[in-house]
DNA sequence: TTTAATTCGGACAAATTTATCCGAATTAAA
DNA sequence: TTTAATTCGGATAAATTTGTCCGAATTAAA
């Protein structure tokens, strides 16, 4: 579904909100523990995520990443996806076309782009916000 | 979503019913020119198709693959994919832990799971015989 | 001012997926 | 029986994704 980028960086995201949730900053370091990544790995997808502006670096001691604690209601999972994985996974055909066009659909057009409207509905939905608590409250788990 | 593999094997699985339906064989270029693929590599996953008896090859002039005309209505498009791509579209975590489980749910679990079903019951209730039929009338295309 | 902790960025390496090549096997037709 | 059309299967190559390494830049603290 996504990509190896996006699913450390859905995790790497989450986990920051937390952290900057309880006014702390989240190193490398911390992260890759937390969401038992490949740091090199998580680092590049960082700087994705902190050029996409979704998340907020600073190198030095104390450095880390953090996310402004007003901007964590307001930031929803398309955003995450949509900057490390692009949109291929909206305009994208389910057999391979080119590209998905109701005009000359596939034979699965109809039944593909129903389930994946309900893919970006629930995308653009999910607030890092409540992903966060939900962590926060010891409901969901960002390793295994 | 699907792997090239999948998405090149369900276009020429459609192909080879539709043609199946008017008695008639599909050969390997023959299939490859209609859907668009890589020769050599659309052969591979025929040859996978033909070991999980989805379809059948016959060698020599005037081969080909085909599919049993009782059988394109039982074929459902679930069966075509767990063949390429396995079961991982099923058991596996959004986020990309080990496997998803409710005991110990990722953040996106309740989500994803929601829209997994229902993908899953679009494949599973979706046979070859309807899909073979949008193309037969033209109301379709496998490729552009 | 020096040191140490951190992110940044580029080059590289490994793994996986996608794709090609080619000879062997089979088989229908000439 | 020979030939030609076809799939089969193994080896290999190209492309992409995933992952590592390491020095440079930045910056807070000693
Ligand atoms: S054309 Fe294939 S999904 Fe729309
Ligand atoms: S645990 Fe992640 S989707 Fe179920």
């Amino acid at each position: 579904m996504f990509s190896k980028a996006c699913e450390y960086g859905i995790r790497a995201v989450i986990y920051i909100a937390q952290k900057s949730l309880n006014e702390e900053r989240a190193s490398l370091k911390d992260i890759t523990a937390e969401i038992d990544s490949p740091e090199a790995f998580t680092a590049k997808v960082l700087q994705q995520l902190a050029k996409a502006k979704i998340i907020n670096s600073l190198k030095g001691p104390n450095g880390g990443f953090e996310i402004g604690k007003d901007k964590i209601d307001s930031i929803k999972l398309s955003q995450i996806v949509n900057a490390l994985d692009g949109d291929s996974i909206y305009k994208g055909c389910g057999l391979g076309l080119k590209v998905c066009n109701a005009n000359e659909p596939c034979p699965v057009h109809d039944k593909f782009t129903s389930i994946r409207s309900e893919l970006r509905k629930m995308l653009e939905n999910t607030s890092l916000f409540e992903l966060a608590t939900s962590l926060e409250t010891g409901l969901t788990y960002l390793k295994r």
